[in-house]
DNA sequence: CGATTAGTTCTATGTCTATAGTACAATGGC
DNA sequence: GCCATTGTACTATAGACATAGAACTAATCG
């Protein structure tokens, strides 16, 4: 049974935030989903040394946190962020974030991350 | 012998710092230099319960981080934020951080930590 | 000098976390 | 129906972390 919960909005915590987006695989994952794209877990470019189990954990991190949103289609589970809620709560953080980042580790780990389905 | 080191700007890490900020009291250590004061350790406002090792712990990895930076003089160890140092590598980013809590969370820590030198 | 103050260093401990292996469930294609 | 696909759930484990007690150092004060 899959138990895939969400919190609300105003459960959403910036500590949890931070903690989730410190781990540089969550990170990615996000930043992979902030041109408002929706992916499956699949489709993210992600390392290819971590196992499934590895990454649901790491998804259920960035759910619990309050990040991201799981919609399951068919055998499919669509990822995208809750981009939304977070610029609701905290403005701006979410972009100066993403921002931020781009303009030092443009490329890095997209590269060094392969495609693999997991 | 204290061995106070500060990482140089280049090796300020952005997981590092999502890290050091991700626990409340850090980030409430941060939160209290963001005015540009120096402070030493028992000026700030922390919580009573915690021990002098467990902020001296705190301090270290905040300065590990690359958020503040420690002067010693005399038996007192000043702190300051590495404003500029961040600002330099992660643009917007710790301003919008601060202003995001700020508008959300104002008043919340200052009360629940009393002041206590330790 | 002796005592106090400010804070580190060392060591220990319980808890949390990232990782992964195996089993399981639900869907879709053949 | 059978099998592959897409993940989750459960369990275990090694390492990391927050907390703190105790000893220690360096500086200041009387």
């Amino acid at each position: 049974m899959k138990n895939l919960q969400h919190p609300p909005k105003e459960d959403i915590s910036l500590f949890g935030i931070l903690y989730a987006l410190s781990e540089p695989v969550r990170f990615s994952i996000v930043e992979q989903l902030a041109d408002g794209e929706e992916l499956t877990c699949g489709a993210f470019k992600l390392p290819a040394s971590k196992g499934k189990s590895t990454m649901t954990h790491h998804f259920k991190v960035l759910r619990d946190s309050g990040l991201i949103y799981t919609r399951v289609e068919g055998r499919e589970h669509y990822t995208s962020l809750r981009r939304e809620d977070i610029n609701d709560r905290f403005p701006q953080f979410l972009d100066a974030l993403l921002k931020a980042y781009g303009t030092t580790a443009k490329n890095h780990h997209s590269r060094a991350f392969s495609s693999k389905s997991f």
